[in-house]
Order: C-alpha cells, then sequence, then structure tokens
RNA sequence: GGCGCUAUCGUCUAGGGGUUAGGACGUGAGAUUCUCAAUCUCAAAACCCGGGUUCGAUUCCCGGUAGCGCUACCA
C-alpha cells in the first residue's frame, strides 16, 4: 500500500473548535501510527467569513497541542487558479455547466418550493440550456456559476471505515455548485481537488460530511481519479445533546488553554471521547495512543462534551506534571497575573519551588496557583469571605493567634516538627482543640478555608511571613468585632 | 418535509446469542484528618419501544420512536 497520507484542513472562520481539535489529533495519531504524512491545509475560500488573525490562532492551538504536521500550511487562496482549471475540465468534459440564475432568484424558488411542500432542490434549469443561449447570456454580461451534473438516476456508495456501508440515490442529489460566480470555488471543488492534487489517502473527518461524501465522490469519478478512503466521526454536542456551541460556553481549545488545562490533558481527554483504547485505560499520553489508535476502533454515536472529567483528567495530569515543566507553566501564570517576581529565581527559589510542589498536590488547573494560591507568591491577598465565616468565629481566636504569633517567633529552630509543638501545647495549655487553632492560622497564612496542610505551609513560608501574617489577622479581628 | 446516520448507567464507554452487563467521570455513604484535595472501602445508577429469528435476545433482522446530520453561489 502507498504511504497513508491524511490531512486536516480547518477554515478560518473561528478558532479552532475542541470537535476541529479531535479531527485533528484523530489525523494525526492515524498518520503516526502509520508513518505517514500529516498535511494542514487551510480553507479559506469563503472570502467573506476568512480572517488571517484566525490562521494564526488556529496555528498556535495546534502548536500547542503539539499536533506537528509534516506539510503545509496550504491556503486555497493560493490555489485559485487550481480550481478554475479543474472547473473547466469538467465543463469541457460534460460534466459541469454554467448556471446562470441567481442567488435571488434561486432563494425565492427554495421558499415557494417550501410553501408548496415541494422538496426545494435545484431544478436543473440551466442543465438543458443551447449554445445559443448559452452564448446569448453570456453577451449580455449576465454572470453564471458552475454546477456539477448529476448522473440521473442510480446511487453512490462507499464503504466509510467507521459508519461501515453509505448508499445516497443520486435523485437526492441536486447539480451542486462548483464555481461561485465570482469565480471562487466552493468547499466540494475545493477539497476534492486539494485532496488529489495532494495525494490524500484518508480523509478522516466530522460526520457532518457523510451526507456530502457521495458528491465528492462523484466528483472524483468525473476527473477519472481514484477515490480516497473516508472516515467520519461522530460529533461532539454539548449538554443538552445539541451541536457543541458558543452558548454551551468554552468551545474553543484557546479557552480551554486560559482555563488553566493543560494540552496533554485536552488531547487525552479528546482522544477518549470516540475511541477507546485497547486496554481500556483512561489516562492514556498521546505516545501510548499512536501505536494503539485505529479508524476501526472509532464510536458512531455522538458524544457529550463533559467537562467535569476533563477537569478531573487535567488535575491528574497536573499531579503527575515533572517538576521542571511544571515550574515552568507556574511562572507563566504567576506572570499573567503580575504575581512573578525575579526573586523566584534567586535568593527565592527554594520558597517558590518548594510553594509550586506544596500546590501541586491540590491544584485542579493552572489558574489554580495564582488564584487560591496567591498568597505562597505575594505579601497581598485578601481574607476568602466563606473561610472566614467558617474558621474565625470563636472569640477567643485573637488572643489566641496573637499568642501563637509570639511563641512561633521564639521557635528554634523553626520546623515543622517544633512549630507543631507549639501549636499543639499553646492549645492544650487553653484548653482549645488544636484544629482550632490550626484552622485559624490556615486562614490567616493563606486566606483561604482550603489549603494545604498548616505546618508544611508554616514551613514554606518561614518564621518572619508566618509571624506577620498572623499579626495581621489578630488586627483584622480585632477590627472586625472591636468589643471583645 | 425529504434523505442519511445513530441508540448500553446522568455523562464517556466495554461487551456481546446464555454475563451477578464491566470500567471511568460525576453522585451518595464510610474510613482517614488539620480545611480541602488525594487515597481506600462500599452504594445507587443502563441495554429506547414493539415485533420477528432462536431453546434462548441487550446482542441478529424489520418497524416505530427519539436525537443528530445533510438538504447553500458556508465549510
Amino acid at each position: 500500500m502507498d504511504k497513508i497520507r491524511v490531512r486536516f484542513a480547518p477554515s478560518p472562520t473561528g478558532f479552532l473548535h475542541v470537535g476541529g481539535a479531535r479531527t485533528a489529533l484523530f489525523n494525526w495519531l492515524f498518520a503516526r501510527r502509520h508513518g505517514g504524512a500529516f498535511i494542514l491545509r487551510i480553507e479559506d475560500t469563503d472570502v467573506d467569513r476568512s480572517k488571517p488573525e484566525l490562521v494564526t490562532a488556529i496555528i498556535e492551538s495546534l502548536h500547542w497541542l503539539g499536533l506537528n504536521w509534516d506539510e503545509g500550511p496550504f491556503f486555497q487562496s493560493d490555489r485559485l487558479n487550481r480550481y478554475r482549471g479543474v472547473a473547466r475540465e469538467l465543463e469541457v468534459s460534460g460534466h459541469a455547466y454554467p448556471c446562470f440564475c441567481t442567488p435571488e432568484e434561486l432563494q425565492a424558488r427554495r421558499a415557494q418550493a417550501e410553501a408548496d411542500h415541494r422538496p426545494g432542490k435545484y431544478d436543473g434549469r440551466c442543465r438543458g440550456l443551447s449554445e445559443d443561449e448559452l452564448s446569448g447570456l453570456r453577451e449580455q454580461g449576465r454572470p453564471s456559476a458552475l454546477r456539477f451534473k448529476v448522473p440521473q438516476g442510480g446511487a453512490t456508495a462507499f464503504d466509510d471505515q467507521v459508519f461501515g456501508r453509505i448508499e445516497l440515490a443520486h435523485n437526492e442529489l441536486e447539480d451542486f455548485v462548483l464555481l461561485r460566480s465570482d469565480g471562487n470555488p466552493t468547499y466540494h471543488l475545493g477539497v476534492v481537488v486539494d485532496d488529489l492534487d495532494m495525494q490524500v489517502t484518508h480523509v478522516v473527518r466530522g460526520a457532518d460530511h457523510l451526507s456530502n461524501t457521495p458528491k465528492q465522490i462523484l466528483l472524483y469519478q468525473a476527473l477519472g481519479a481514484a477515490v480516497p478512503v473516508f472516515a467520519h466521526l461522530p460529533l461532539i454536542l454539548g449538554p443538552d445533546r445539541q451541536r457543541l456551541s458558543k452558548r454551551h460556553g468554552a468551545t474553543a481549545v484557546g479557552a480551554y488553554r486560559e482555563q488553566g488545562i493543560l494540552p496533554e490533558a485536552l488531547s487525552n481527554f479528546l482522544a477518549l471521547l470516540g475511541w477507546t483504547p485497547p486496554d481500556q485505560k483512561e489516562i492514556v499520553s498521546v505516545e501510548e495512543m499512536i501505536p494503539a489508535f485505529a479508524l476501526e476502533g472509532v464510536s458512531k454515536s455522538n458524544a457529550v462534551f463533559d467537562f467535569e472529567k476533563l477537569a478531573w483528567m487535567n488535575a491528574e495530569y497536573l499531579r503527575q506534571l515533572p517538576k521542571a515543566r511544571l515550574l515552568l507553566l507556574v511562572r507563566e501564570e504567576l506572570e499573567a497575573a503580575s504575581l512573578w517576581q525575579p526573586a523566584f529565581e534567586a535568593e527565592d527559589r527554594d520558597r517558590f519551588e518548594r510553594s509550586v510542589q506544596l500546590l501541586q498536590a491540590r491544584a485542579r488547573n493552572l489558574k489554580d496557583f495564582a488564584e487560591t494560591g496567591r498568597a505562597f507568591f505575594s505579601d497581598d491577598f485578601s481574607y476568602e469571605p466563606g473561610a472566614v465565616q467558617k474558621f474565625w468565629k470563636d472569640s477567643a481566636l485573637p488572643s489566641l493567634l496573637a499568642e501563637l504569633a509570639s511563641r512561633l517567633s521564639q521557635t528554634e529552630p523553626f520546623t515543622s516538627a517544633n512549630t507543631e509543638k507549639c501549636l499543639r501545647d499553646l492549645a492544650e495549655e487553653k484548653q482549645v482543640k488544636a484544629g482550632l487553632l490550626i484552622n485559624a492560622s490556615r486562614v490567616a497564612l493563606t486566606g483561604q478555608g482550603v489549603a494545604p496542610s498548616l505546618f508544611d505551609v508554616i514551613d514554606v513560608l518561614g518564621k518572619e511571613r508566618v509571624v506577620s501574617r498572623l499579626q495581621r489577622a489578630v488586627e483584622y479581628l480585632n477590627a472586625a468585632s472591636p468589643h471583645t
């Protein structure tokens, strides 16, 4: 068999959607599995809706996901003459004909057909235009589109790698447009010509193209070309089982990145939407997926995008992340939040690293480091209201915390064993539960009711910060309830 | 409307003519505890409906229903 060649062909009319990302991933996996080529092609023939900056954004998202391509990016807008040439060939060979109906006329007829409960297919009225009529219309300067002459009668069938045999009767098809009246190709012409020129062997794309495939096969045949293998992927839906769209929240890959999702977590999650590795593992790296990937294992039914599972998977990956990479990612987060300090790679480097590792066990996404973990990287943090309400309600707290601050300032050496002993001794003396002091101190030190183990926090923060933060909490509490 | 496709716990799925229908996320309970997370244990939770084939269908076939897709000079 010839070398396998696949492509991902997004159109730059929007950001890279998670559905598109999964299509790209499956193509990439398939290419890597078979040592084939993965081609990137930008389908920008819709001049009105395509935007150059979206091309950049799509490419950036693909890079972020680690989906590297072997050829391209190719732009359909660079190949316009080629499509026109093929269109011309098709016209000359009698497989296509000019149509002078205007979009307005067509739309009006469709509307009328709908009102009459008739099928709204194009009626083929320009199909039988005589040479005289043709040249007459041309002389009038009437613009024309080029339509494909769908064979009358019969059917086209193909064996989809995931859906099996699909058959469609030709009378269900209309004579679809190949070339718009402005000379630009439509999707169907563009894909077929490109996939042919780029020698694509397997077309792996969303199931929304399943019903379009027979049209394209007809084009291949009219061109006397071999038809590639098709594999359609089930669609990704929102929680309401509607096709995933903006109103469901984040759909763009970039939006997940901004939410602190790791690319490996997103890839893993997306891969499992419609595909199960043979060993049924849930956490699977792309490296593990490559040798196991097969189109035959792809599910036929649409899948609901479950953000909760992605979040879980992300936490899972975050916890396993090698130190060096995590440090780098957290640094980016802190920089974005204006929390990064040069000292973190100089005198405070050790504290920085230990803080990150402490937070790592509980983080669900990268954002957590700069948000709930803020107090580890800055003295400027506030007390989370829920935590204050829950852990700072005992009226003895101000004096207890003041005493704790004073005793901790005397503790030498300042190890977790010693600070813990100090706190527990104080609790015992004052006849209060150690938990009371521990929880209250946690809020004082981190501003959060949920944070790592207190003595680890104390250890990482160091004596000076611990003492001053406890004192700050005492002041806050006294200010809040001046009568006690 | 027409055509096409699909149908297993709430969600992602495994399985397949005879199974206690398996796993994961989520949910609930418990253990642990210093809050939370993690971890461990346990629990609830599914074969869309109706026919047929068969000794036996969740599995195969047909029909229905539902959902999705296509039905553009969008891709």
